[in-house]
DNA sequence: TATGAATGAGGCTTCATTCAT
DNA sequence: AATGAATGAAGCCTCATTCAT
């Protein structure tokens, strides 16, 4: 496929035009949607932007989607989809408090911070709130609450197994999510990490819920 | 919305050609771009809505600023110029645990969740960051970082003072800013406060806070 | 005024979106900006003027041209291009000196008095000199100064093989030159023919060729 | 007068305002707009670069003009008004041919050539004619006939007087002021003189006149 | 399906002119 | 007389969308 840059010499032209499968095509410009729609946001991205990286003219896209919008909007459907949490393994519930927050740390700077999506996808959503407002209460209900229930049931479990004193972050289990948050905002609004670095954020996230949930092993350490 | 800044109610606005001082017309503007902005995303906010909410002509705006992008930087400019810490009154480092938990979170959520342009202008930086760079750097270096700073000297002199144990909080005072970003982020994407109110979230950081300073208060209390 | 680059007839355009080659809409544009320009000077004339005559939408027009400017530019190019002097008969450089004097004074009102286009771009060239200074050292470069030289050589041996005199006509051949450009300011400023007419003074001009030329004639014919 | 570039100190503005007489701010006036408008093209000049040039704001112009139509027209009627020949000393009809010569070509030089304005204005003239229609034509009657009159008397008079041959010159004295026009046209044009340089040209008019008039002398030279 | 010329609405910006001061 | 904020009408240009090919 000559590149939309290149003057094209006209001979050049392969004998067959490359013709895909419609869900091929679409992916490619769902693809293209979310790099330029994330770069400039909805108002400022052109159809011009979209074709262009997705290979195809202009006119080339309506031919697949009924307008700029319609591809905003199937864009961020696919984006939103819920991930798939069945493939990964049983979670190590049972094992030593550092162990099994360590794992919880990692789930969530997987899901979120090590996906470059992830990052783009937020951005767009705080960006164009008022045009997905449905999709947002969607992804509210299927995504976000069951994933922070899950995590409460994990926490208590934890705790009970191991003979855990109670505590806010059992309660509030929302509060494990809140850690994270701080890199994912740095990361949409600096677009970069934060300057301490990943890895040090990981392993203070973990020392700090090995504080909140095991207060006596820290009492123990600090003698 | 009533911004901070407009001492002027809008609706004594008359008909009729009225000229004010620059700076009062600025300030006008600046209000009225805000909430533009803020609303739309800047490409999707055109000059005419500016100048219709600060009652002006399309015109009139450009014997104030050269262009629509001076607005906007004008307007991030003082949107993120550094708020006045001096007028609050002296931090309880050497009250109880509690109180100065409280202390600290009230100054978060007043500095960061209570104010309306605060959520707006994080939105706005995001959506545009690539606009922005340049201020985004300054505004980090001369607000974020000193701010987290000063919460680090904070918790260590009020640690050292009751003779607390050490933790990671202490030796990463942005764990506590990390708090509050869950609700930031919430405001910013979903446009609300999360579901449980603010009034709860705010009890669970300082009891959170509480667990993570004083570990020995909370097993006395857990017997 | 029937173009010259334009063989469609304007009339000819009917309703409907119609879609013609670029080559084609091009010319067409470019006639439509001489016209356009021409009369009203650059600032002055709007795309829509562009538009409106050469029967195209103003958006339309930027399939084609990158700006307002770029028209210019291009028509101005175009209209600047050397002419064909090839196809042009042998220059009678033996004949007797009327002759020769006519067919000179012939090509010089051809190429420059004759030609609608010709006046009409040096009013362009006069009125936006600042905006295209490059293009005019171009033109000078190659379409004025070669031209001058060719008719230094042409008068040269028309007077050596006559053995005519030497005379100031012949070490300046740019005098002759000199001879139109009355004509084309009056023409450029007055828009209009000198009062005596074309015709009287083409047969001065020749008049005072062969004056200049074969001094010797004119004195036995004074007799 | 503070300039209007300078951010002006409200405390330095001198006590009493400069107030000049209506007479001397309009002369102001003109020259600034014959140098705006001549550099500029009608159009493209704004009341601003008229003001600012004037030293004076953009509203204070329309205390003395009633539109920058007016300004134009009061500019360039200021202009073409005809110049003084009276005070010029008499010219030397009866003079040798040479000196005769010398002195015409000098006073069209002088005239035409050597005041920055003429060109200036002649560009300005080509540039709006449709403009200044009646304008042109009264500029014509009053100024540029009479004198191509007064050359045809003086030209008859100096051959009568020294029995020189009749011939197209005397005729056609038009074809004098002809050979001027070439500079004034690349002046007009390419903004500067002729590669030659001024002062060569001069010196081949005054020959190309002196064969024109006195041919019998250059075959005597000749020999 | 795909192309890209074409349309038409609308956005940013300029500027002659007005007018309160 | 003079200032300069303000208006409103264009003007240049962009871009989502359509449609002949």
């Amino acid at each position: 496929m000559p590149s939309p840059h290149a003057p094209l010499p006209e001979a050049a032209a392969p004998a067959g035009r490359r013709r895909l499968t419609p869900q091929v095509r679409m992916a490619q410009i769902l693809d293209a949607a979310l790099a330029e729609f994330s770069e400039r946001g909805y108002a400022a991205t052109t159809m011009d932007d979209i074709a262009r990286r997705s290979g195809l003219s202009k006119g080339g896209l309506y031919a697949h989607f009924a307008s700029k919008d319609a591809i905003f909007e199937a864009m961020l459907h696919r984006a939103l989809a819920p991930p798939e949490w069945q493939e990964s393994p049983a979670p190590p519930v049972h094992a030593d408090t550092r162990t099994f927050a360590r794992w919880l740390v990692d789930r969530l700077y997987a899901g979120l911070l090590h996906r470059p999506d992830a990052v783009v996808t937020l951005r767009l959503l705080a960006a164009e709130r008022g045009r997905v407002k449905e999709l947002l209460d969607l992804w509210e209900r299927n995504v976000v609450l069951p994933n922070v229930a899950m995590l409460g049931d994990l926490l208590r479990a934890h705790v009970a197994h191991h003979g855990l004193p109670d505590g806010v972050l059992v309660r509030e289990p929302w509060l494990v999510v809140s850690l994270v948050t701080h890199v994912l905002l740095t990361q949409m609004i600096l677009g970069r990490e934060p300057a301490v670095g990943l890895e040090h954020m990981r392993e203070s996230h973990v020392a700090l819920m090995c504080e909140l949930l095991d207060p006596r092993a820290r009492l123990a350490q600090a003698k």
